[in-house]
RNA sequence: UGGCCUAUGGUGUAACUGGCUAACACAUCUGUUUUUGGUACAGAAGAGUCUAGGUUCGAAACCUAGUAGGCCAACCA
């Protein structure tokens, strides 16, 4: 192994920081916090991955803290199914905690906090609170109960703990600042009352903390070296700071570590969504079968349609970390599953859309086992024996009775080679009144060492069993299908994300089992699916094959497919390529711009005015495309092109630039 | 009439904290090999780092202003 030099990421770099600046290595400790109220997707991977992959890199602790202090909306299901999901992506978590086993510790310094008149409990109705909070863009006013007594507040707040108020009459706010122009610091909610039985606590608490209140100080308790969050919580911070400095104040002995809190921003996919309350939507509206659907982002949906724990870290890996909103594109997952999968998975034949093959000179009853390579990228997958015999499918699109050179695939009068067997011929096609292709007719060769361009998958149908197949298409039309300001996310809905098929299968597969992974030659990876039983099997398409062929076709596809920007710069028009010989100018040795110089007047003759001006207001600094600018235009001058004023802007600029070329240039005018 | 954050090829992330021709991966396109139009290998194209000023011998990085995008007004997390 070399030494691979690993950039850091910024959290890295803070963190690195940290440790420069004296803190002790073994004070790292990490966190992963989920509300247990909805299943993990592949968002949470990412910030699973950032604190995890930062507990294995820096050999500190990371806990997984279920946040559960809303227990309106938390669930034990929940609990259970992040657990399952989080230790199949492989981490191992330190210790096993709850945000409501701090809840009597919560209290405590709720209690301190008023008794330091850094509290109180306000009892206005939550539209009153609403309007006094005032705007972002305007302060707000204090509440009129901001003044209690703390002998008062106290009275009430234990009130509340005891269940004396019905809900929604009081609460716990801390005394900030309602001129704040963070809204979070305006007097921010601590404790509501909420008679709710809790999935854990059962109902020995009927007040609830607040979020903000409850996440740093688990984070203190802990004695959390670094708080890693998304980028939403970037606001919180200025409050999780100060509820931390607090009650560091009445704890500094017992918890010396006051925690950081850093934000990062959080991922999103290419056609698909994140909510987990748009997902919960898709579940509940029966667009997909479930949480666990395979066209579902979740972590079970991935697991269920093929997706390896190997494959989503490495994917996660490759994402990368920083600030900035992103998109990152559905293809970087299906590599990072390719890749995975290439190496792992055996080979197959299945023909899911089959056309029959009748070789007429091969013996009726006759049947031949032939031996087939398990896995050329494994030395240890073995072989196994495909059966042979007068009468295959093979897929309808691997057949055209004519067809160009570039097809490699069987045409009449062609040749191509069946894998693992002979080299056979079409001859002639049976057809049905319609036209339909019923048989191909085909001779076969059993010289296999000849060369032919195309090779095909083929099963025996006599052999053949059959599955179902599941094939799945992204859930969304759009590239980011809930960022519409006027349309609903379901409205980008694809009505063609599931097809169902039968496919035909050689013989091996027959007993296969849920979750075993395979290529399908020339198709892609496909796994066995939950639903499948030795009597009715069940597959799901993991993912297609890179298929360089499909991209030279055509294409006929529904025009919904063809939403997808793909800004190719193919065609490569006069005016972009003597913007790019702009932009080498100025570094070319002098010979050579006289060659480029005049390629740009040639190209000038091409280039409309209009696709010019735009081009006038270049950078300062970009002397270069400026000067190959002026060259053209100077072209277009000769023919005849009136000047205006934003030519002679142009010129007048340039001819007071630092640059002598461009200056040269346009004194020549 | 606010506060905070962000801006680097089509996408994502880098650039050892101000110093070589702005790097890597995906995507795209060429070749070579191949009993998978897969894989592997080799190569190409694509970015003057949002704009304008400034500081400096030197700026993607620092400063100022602008532009664009995002987040913030739940008794949610």
């Amino acid at each position: 192994m070399s030494e691979e030099i690993k950039s850091l990421n910024f959290i890295e770099h803070i963190i690195e920081e940290d440790l420069a600046n004296g803190l002790p290595k073994d004070k790292l400790r990490f966190r992963f916090p989920p509300e247990p109220n909805g299943y993990l997707h592949i968002g949470h991977t990412k910030a699973i991955g950032i604190s995890f992959g930062l507990g294995e890199r820096y050999d500190a602790p990371v806990n997984l803290r279920f946040d559960d202090t809303n227990p309106a909306k938390e669930e034990q299901e929940y609990v259970d199914a992040i657990k399952r999901d989080i230790a199949w992506l492989g981490y191992k978590w330190e210790n096993e905690l709850y945000s409501s086993d701090y809840f009597q510790k919560l209290y405590d310094w709720a209690v301190l906090m008023i008794k330091d008149g850094k509290a109180y409990v306000d009892s206005q109705s939550s539209e009153v609170m609403a309007k006094q909070k005032g705007t972002p863009t305007q302060v707000g006013t204090n509440s009129p109960y901001r003044d209690r007594s703390v002998e008062e507040n106290l009275e009430l707040f234990e009130g509340m703990k005891a269940g004396k108020f019905p809900a929604g009459t009081h609460l716990l706010r801390a005394k900030i600042d309602m001129k704040d122009p963070n809204m979070l610091m305006r007097d921010p909610i601590m404790y509501r009352i909420m008679y709710a039985h809790h999935h854990r606590t059962g109902d020995d608490w009927c007040i609830y903390p607040m979020y903000d209140w409850t996440h740093g100080e688990s984070d203190y308790l802990e004695q959390i070296s670094h708080s890693l969050c998304s980028l939403e919580f970037k606001p919180h911070r200025k409050l999780y700071d100060w509820f931390r400095d607090n009650v560091y104040e009445y704890s500094k002995d017992k918890f010396p570590l006051p925690p950081k809190q850093r934000e990062f921003a959080r991922l999103n996919l290419s056609y698909t969504i994140m909510s987990k309350r748009k997902l919960l939507r898709l579940v509940e509206e029966g667009i997909v079968s479930g949480w666990d659907d395979p066209r579902m982002p979740t972590i079970s949906g991935l697991r269920r349609r093929g997706y390896t724990p190997n494959s989503i870290r490495k994917f996660i890996e490759k994402v990368g970390v920083a600030k900035r909103e992103n998109i990152i594109d559905v293809s970087l997952l299906e590599f990072c599953i390719r890749e995975n999968l290439n190496k792992t998975a055996n080979r197959v034949m299945a023909v899911l859309d089959p056309v029959k093959v009748v070789i007429t000179n091969y013996p009726k009853d006759k049947e031949e086992w032939l031996e087939a390579e398990n896995n050329q990228e494994d030395d240890s997958a073995g072989f196994r024996k495909v059966p042979f015999s007068r009468e295959i499918y093979i897929e309808r699109d691997d057949f055209k009775e004519e067809a160009r050179n570039k097809y490699f695939r069987l045409k009449l009068g062609g040749e191509v080679r069946l894998k693992n067997a002979y080299i056979i011929k079409a001859n002639e096609v049976v057809k049905d009144q319609n036209g339909d292709i019923l048989e191909i007719q085909c001779t076969y060769d059993e010289d296999t060492s000849k060369k032919v361009k195309g090779t095909l998958h083929w099963v025996s149908i006599k052999h053949a069993i059959t599955a179902e197949i599941r094939e799945y298409d992204r859930l969304f039309m759009h590239e980011s299908p809930d960022s519409d300001k006027d349309k609903d996310f379901m409205e980008f809905l694809n009505p063609n994300s599931l097809t169902i098929k039968t496919g035909y299968l050689e013989p091996s597969l027959a007993d296969v089992e849920v979750g075993e992974q395979f290529q399908f030659q020339r198709l892609g990876y496909f796994n066995v699916d939950n639903d499948s039983t030795p009597q009715k099997l069940v597959f799901n398409k993991t993912v297609g094959l890179r298929d360089s062929w499909a991209k030279q076709k055509p294409k006929p596809q529904n025009n919904e497919n063809q939403n997808k920007p793909k800004p190719q710069q193919q065609k490569r028009s006069a005016i972009s390529v003597i913007q790019q010989f702009g932009k080498k100018y100025t570094n070319l040795p002098e010979e050579k711009q006289q060659k480029v110089k005049s390629e740009i007047q040639a190209l000038a003759k091409d280039v409309a005015y209009d696709d010019l001006e735009p081009l006038f207001c270049t950078a300062v600094k970009k002397s270069g495309t400026r000067i190959a600018v002026l060259i053209a235009l100077k072209v277009l001058l000769k023919n005849g092109l009136e000047e205006n004023e934003a030519i002679n802007d142009f010129i007048e600029k340039a001819k007071e630039d630092k640059n002598e070329i461009l200056v040269a240039e346009a004194s020549e005018i």
